[in-house]
DNA sequence: GAACTTTATTTGGCACACCAAATAAAATTT
DNA sequence: AAATTTTATTTGGTGTGCCAAATAAAGTTC
């Protein structure tokens, strides 16, 4: 084969996208890098590429823009990503933290047909197991908002998308914590004493009031 | 990733199994480049380095054949291949001939845990929807039968295994119909009047007596 | 057994997706 | 505004799979 369908250029796709998600203001080369966990260099080549297709647009000021064609191909990924999650976990029985790797290679198969049966096979599922939307065979997809940790549950992981409060206090507060958007946060707990929560982020323990938490705007994060 | 789990490996594995099964005499290089289509230089190449992973033995020859590792190697790709096959048709609805190309991408998944769900999901079938066994967990793979085309239907292709008689005038015979080990054909009718098969060998139409066709032993082709 | 034909191997190259190190440009600090 | 730090880009690689063309070796025919 030599050429295996598009297994790179999806996965910048899915980069891309996912970052506009987070709002991150800026997309740069190096933002892509950091999330794919790559060279600089070899994004920044990548981007050409990608640009010559049509795929991207590359803005004067060095940030990066999906564009329509490129934001389109980045759900159909997505789409194929998040089904076969649903099959995974519905139909073989897997934990829906055991499934995200396997979908990583499943969601470059290549066929539309193939995706399209497997959702109706799966009765159209809207949310993928670890509750993100699936955007259907025209890539719509439902709007993810974002809602403040006091509103979810102990267990999943969540992502930080922004924050209900903008003082230089809690700003302050939040980086003394380490908190930022895009953080993945687990609620480990809360005190029944004075409704604190406590949190993980990665290896990291926090502690966090609940006024602050209730500012702290997340949703589900999609592995 | 740039590293595409063994994709190919897979895919010369997979070419290697099928010339043994086919009894081919020597397998050669040129044998496999023919097989997928490739150009012998490549196939060198690709030999030397399977051979220093045991993969495949270089006889003095220069025919090559696979080693017990490569065997179970090769089975194992089978057996993803054949099971994603199955759930194509069973659970998808696609048709038998639909199901190939995507089961050709399907194989290369990376998960044993995967296809091991997949096959008790199944129910544990015993063939594929050509009629090919699938191998077990173990590798373990029922023989494969070859049947005289005469006691097959039309619409699936078979493939010629071997000849039930030896004879230089059959041998000639089948010379001048171009048939031989490995070509594939498809029964088109059989003739009302005298049991004469008409035969179908890729754009070739071809006309064998009875007689002949009880003499041509053939497996259902697994595309 | 010489000539020819076929098959195998070597050689040099290519595209893709990647990286590390050097340099250039931009942003920040002092 | 200089100096420093950070970020972006260029440059020169690498490994994997592939090919075409040249050469070498083996087989076949005469
Ligand atoms: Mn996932
Ligand atoms: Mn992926
Ligand atoms: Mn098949
Ligand atoms: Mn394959």
């Amino acid at each position: 084969m030599v050429h295996f369908a598009n297994y790179s250029e999806e996965n910048y796709l899915k980069a891309l996208y996912k970052l506009e998600l987070r709002q991150v203001k800026k997309i740069t080369n190096s933002a892509v890098a950091k999330a794919l966990d790559l060279n600089p260099a070899t994004v920044l080549e990548m981007m050409r590429k990608m640009e010559q297709k049509k795929l991207v647009e590359l803005l004067p000021d060095k940030s990066i823009k999906l564009t329509e064609k490129g934001s389109k191909k980045a759900l159909r990924t997505i789409r194929r990503h998040r089904l076969w999650e649903v099959f995974l976990v519905k139909k073989l029985g897997f934990t829906w933290n055991e499934v995200h790797d396997l979908a990583e290679q499943l969601e470059h198969i290549d066929s539309d047909e193939l995706v399209n049966r497997l959702d109706e096979y799966l009765g159209f599922p809207p949310f993928d197991p670890h509750g993100d939307p699936i955007p259907d065979k025209l890539g719509k997809i439902k709007k993810q908002v974002a809602v403040p940790l006091t509103s979810c549950q102990q267990g999943p992981t969540y992502q930080v998308q922004h924050f209900a409060e903008t003082s230089d206090a809690f700003l302050q507060y939040l980086g003394q914590v380490q908190i930022a958007p895009g953080s993945k946060i687990k609620i480990v707990g809360i005190n029944a004493y004075d409704q604190s929560y406590s949190l993980q982020l990665g290896r990291r323990s926090v502690q966090v009031s609940e006024k602050a938490a209730a500012n702290i705007l997340v949703q589900p994060a999609d592995h």
